[in-house]
DNA sequence: AAATCCATTCTATTGCAATAGAATATATGT
DNA sequence: ACATATATTCTATTGCAATAGAATGGATTT
């Protein structure tokens, strides 16, 4: 179970982009994007290394993800379904289905989508 | 846009599944189940209050939800899907089917079930 | 109508995520 | 080697959700 905080998510985001970036880059990105000082993305950096989800090899301090987008995303879901869906992730599907409107050709499409191999 | 805290749909399940319970009630039930103190019931039913998500009416404080579990399902999807998805509902759903690995029969199931008229 | 009980609100307290300033360490030019 | 700049860490500060104790109000009994 992953379990990052919003402003970890930001940090993944970036290398999950680029996969493998200097931790003076990514400040400087989240400060053009969200105007973060680096300060504040240099210790949201740390949380995630603390927690496993960024590794670092020198030189300059180079940070590449531990923790795929999927792994945080199914745990998102999993949170999700467990808050609002009693556990049944076919009833979250459902109901997206439903609120989105999707036609059975759309359905078909991700049918197709999600059999083709992963990259 | 809805965004209720944990604790608040904690009390909304509740007004969810009995449509009409009194604060009184809501507090033994929420005591019981994850032992919560009545005074914290309160508070979190007034902040609902106070949210537009429950009304109430006299006598006893009948409390009765005034938005729907699935417009909080929406939202909260809307929140996941903007946060991890690219905003992109229909790649939620994708993940969604691939990692629950859903089959082509199951899809179909889902599809009727959507397609019933809404109670 | 005073006393008692319990429902409701008011006002903290706590804990933690988010954010960043000050301090330190490391590199770079002269 | 020293000065300067820049990268990294240490140590707050702030804001807000979660929780609940103390105070208040309103009914009920006698």
């Amino acid at each position: 179970m992953v379990n990052l905080f919003d402003s970890e998510i930001k940090v993944m985001e970036i290398l999950w982009k680029y996969h493998e970036v200097s931790a003076k880059e990514i400040a400087k990105i989240l400060n053009k994007e969200i105007g973060w000082s680096k300060t504040t993305t240099y210790t949201v950096i740390k949380k995630c290394i603390d927690k496993g989800a960024i590794g670092r090899k020198e030189p300059n301090f180079m940070c590449y993800p531990l923790i795929s987008v999927d792994q945080v995303r199914a745990s998102e879901i999993e949170k999700l379904v467990s808050k609002l869906y009693n556990g049944s992730t076919d009833l979250l599907i459902a109901s997206l289905v439903h609120t989105n409107k999707l036609t059975k050709d759309d359905f078909e499409k991700l049918m197709l989508l999600t059999e083709e191999p992963k990259e």
